[in-house]
RNA sequence: GGCGCUAUCGUCUAGUGGCCUAGGACGUCGCCCUCUCAAGGCGAAAACACGGGUUCGACUCCCGUUAGCGCUACCA
């Protein structure tokens, strides 16, 4: 087999959205590109009119982006092989549907689809395999004249070969055979003119000179019938290479109504592109050591397609959010300022308001304890805004009758301190517990609450110098007014 | 139903005939650290679907069973 270069095409219908599966696919294109400097092609496959999307295409591109999944040639990235849109070939089809015609590999159908739905609930009625009967097949140059002067629609189907086997070799998966006897035959071109799915995906990956289509596993049973076309139109074929599905928690191919599938859900609840990305590559592909943690740069260095397993995989979301909370702790303190602001913004407050040198004591405070930007506010929200309520649970727990009293010492003293740092908080806590005759405990669990609201969070005293001295007391007040000991 | 694909802890997976007393990660549980919560450290529970072969020896190879999934459109 001759070495030509690398192409591989992602080739998404576009309905919407950007389906999670398909953006594994794109990833293992784009990757597989990469590693062997290649070219990665995106190709919009638009030839059902039915199922046109108003701003699909857009929407697509968009997401790819998001992601970092750049391709080199595609709709507004130009290219020698385009366009790039299949609604915008349909000549290019015609044309090969008419070479199959000469050759005969294919012919003209008139069924109507009322008589081809009526013949399938015969065959299955009778246990058979759906199948085209080929009544079209039989038809006289006479007829097919008569019917073509007389303006009826047809189809053109493909005539697959009646007894042979059809073999090809699957990267991930080795040798498949299919015998031609359960091949139906294929509409190539719809009676509305458009290709089917079929005919324009070997076509184009011929023309676009694909040399590796790495699509998913929903396409192993098809790829028979593109077989049968490479070896009609006389083609090279390309290497093809079948995925692993991503399984819903119940194993059955992922799907909406079980959970979020779009990459925008995911992008609208927080989740970090990195770590998406790292997630769905370890999806069906290991580096072979004990690695988790990629960035997209890492793994197009070390991905192959040697290592992609051949089963489904579930969609578990777990450990995306732990590696949602690798990334962003790993993530520069400016690039996580900027979106903490953005944030507030969408939060209704606003970033201005507490200046950046603040913000960023909060992330350094909150770092080892956020998984998403958006847990800032819910779980540190008294750093943007003083309690208006006491977690019930802390107050049982951590109030005392005697509480408000020693908080109000506590009060005091922080009052005398110039400009206090987490030690000088710390000493005055320490000397007041000691004159109160008291642990510790006695005055940092109550003034937690009081500052904080609730019982969790950083250390008490970055809390404090975070705050500062004024705030803290005035919280210590209003706590202290506040704050009812719970009903013993 | 037919055809095809797949089958290691709950989940993602390592494993390519002896290195396996089956390793790692997420999650779960326990302990340590500790002002709380995290993080971190240590530890625990947790799997080769089943049955036949092949072999001196099978998680690894073959066959069958079972199960799951996919396809079975003038959708992709």
């Amino acid at each position: 087999m001759t070495e030509s270069p690398v192409r591989v095409r992602f080739a998404p219908s576009p309905t919407g959205y950007l389906h999670v599966g398909g953006l594994r696919t794109a990833l293992y294109n784009y990757l597989f590109a990469k590693k062997s400097s290649g070219r990665f092609v995106l190709r919009i496959e638009d030839t059902d009119r039915g199922r046109y999307v108003e701003g699909a295409v857009q929407n697509l591109i968009k997401t790819l982006k998001w992601a970092g999944l750049d391709f080199d040639e595609g709709p507004g990235a130009g290219g020698e092989s385009g366009p790039y849109i299949q609604s915008e070939r349909t000549e290019l089809y015609r044309q090969h549907a008419e070479i199959l015609l000469e050759k005969k590999a294919a012919y003209r159908c008139f069924c109507t689809p009322d008589r081809l739905e009526q013949m399938r609930r015969e065959q299955e009625k009778q246990k058979l395999t759906p199948k085209y009967d080929r009544t079209c097949l039989r038809l006289s140059e006479d007829e097919i004249r008569e019917n073509l002067n007389s303006g009826k629609p047809f189809v053109v189907r493909m005539k697959v070969p009646d007894d042979v086997n059809v073999s090809f070799n699957d990267i991930i998966r080795g040798d498949v055979e299919f015998h031609s006897r359960q091949i139906d035959d294929q509409v190539l071109i719809k009676s509305d003119g458009y290709p089917t799915y079929h005919l324009a995906n070997v076509v184009d990956d011929h023309h676009m000179r694909i040399s590796h289509v790495i699509r998913g596993e929903e396409w192993l049973s098809s790829t028979p019938k593109h077989v049968l076309l490479y070896r009609a139109f006389g083609w090279e074929m390309p290497q093809f290479a079948h995925l692993p599905l991503l399984l819903n928690p119940d194993r059955s191919k992922l799907s909406k109504r079980q959970g979020d599938v779009a990459v925008e859900d995911y992008q609208q609840k927080g989740y970090l592109k990195e770590a998406l990305i790292n997630f769905i590559a370890l999806l069906g592909w290991n580096p072979g050591d004990e690695r988790e943690i990629f960035s997209l740069a890492e793994l197009e260095k070390e991905f192959s397609l040697e290592r992609v397993n051949k089963a489904g995989a579930v969609f578990n979301v777990e450990k995306l959010n732990w590696l949602n909370f690798q990334h962003l702790r790993s993530k520069p303190d400016g690039e996580v300022l900027a979106m903490l602001k953005e944030h507030l913004a969408k939060s209704g407050m606003d970033p201005a308001k507490f200046g950046d040198d603040y913000l960023l004591r909060v992330i350094t405070a909150m770092r080892e304890r956020v998984s998403f930007i958006k847990d800032y506010t819910e779980k540190s929200p008294y750093f943007f805004r003083a309690p208006n309520e006491y977690d019930p649970a802390i107050i049982k727990k951590r109030w005392k009758p005697q509480s408000a009293e020693y908080l109000s010492k506590l009060g005091e003293q922080f009052a005398k301190l110039a400009s206090p740092q987490k030690q000088e908080y710390e000493d005055s806590l320490h000397r007041t517990a000691e004159s109160l005759k008291v642990g510790n405990g006695e005055l940092i669990h109550p003034l937690r609450l009081a500052v904080s609201g609730m019982g969790e969070g950083p250390g008490l005293f970055d809390i404090l110098v975070i705050l500062g001295k004024e705030e803290t007391i005035r919280r210590i007040g209003s706590a202290i007014d506040r704050i009812k000991p719970a009903a013993a």
